[in-house]
DNA sequence: TCAGCTATTCAGTGTTACTATCTACCGGTA
DNA sequence: TACCGGTAGATAGTAACACTGAATAGCTGA
């Protein structure tokens, strides 16, 4: 993945971080380790905490402190009603595009 | 499909132009056209100019001036060699995209 | 005590699409 | 003639988002 994957992932990651969310409560630095294991090799730290942030200010996620074996405190997240109304429009928006990138695609050639 | 779509797009819209200008040459006017009639109804007037700037600027086109029967003269934009190699490492990342979604989207639920 | 891992936060930056507006050319019509 | 609607493109300023790079802080083991 390149430097197109940057400018790809705006909206994208929002929506992923909120998917995994739905699966299971998860903190910071638990999510940053995932995306890395799965290939988003060129995420930054910060910006998975950024996201978080910004999706705790619009209310999509709950909140918990949870004392660390090792290490500082963990944040865990865990997707709300919100969360989970604002997933689906996301997995609507993303089925729309990739309908079209899929025509597209097999037309283009 | 609403604000999200605006960040989705960001980074897949440039894609998608090129995708079309791989099938066949095209100018602004008609792009933007094309992209409404698909149901990408809220995509400004302006942004595909800009973005054909951008794509012209980093060489991945080729331009020429043609009168038009109706209004000033059309910037016929088609895809170059550069701009081929750029839409296959578009398509890769795209399929990189996709692949994890999908993964995510069915055990997410 | 100090290195190393875990975990979070933050300031500053660049890219991108949006809004809103402007220029310009043409055909038809009142 | 004067004006309007449709075609065609350009541009200045803005907001959102991910990045870079660094700082802070807690815990464990050598």
């Amino acid at each position: 993945m390149g430097k197109q994957a940057t400018e790809m992932l705006k909206g994208v990651l929002e929506g992923i971080v909120l998917a995994i969310l739905s699966g299971r409560p998860a903190y910071g630095y638990e999510i940053t380790a995932w995306l890395r294991d799965q290939g988003f090799s060129e995420i930054a730290e910060g910006t998975i905490y950024a996201l978080l942030v910004r999706i705790e200010q619009r209310g999509f996620v709950d909140v918990e402190k949870v004392p660390s074996e090792k290490g500082p405190p963990r944040k865990v997240y865990s997707l709300n009603a919100q969360g989970r109304e604002y997933l689906a429009e996301f997995w609507r928006t993303w089925s729309f595009l990739t309908e079209r990138l899929e025509q597209l695609r097999d037309g283009g050639n």
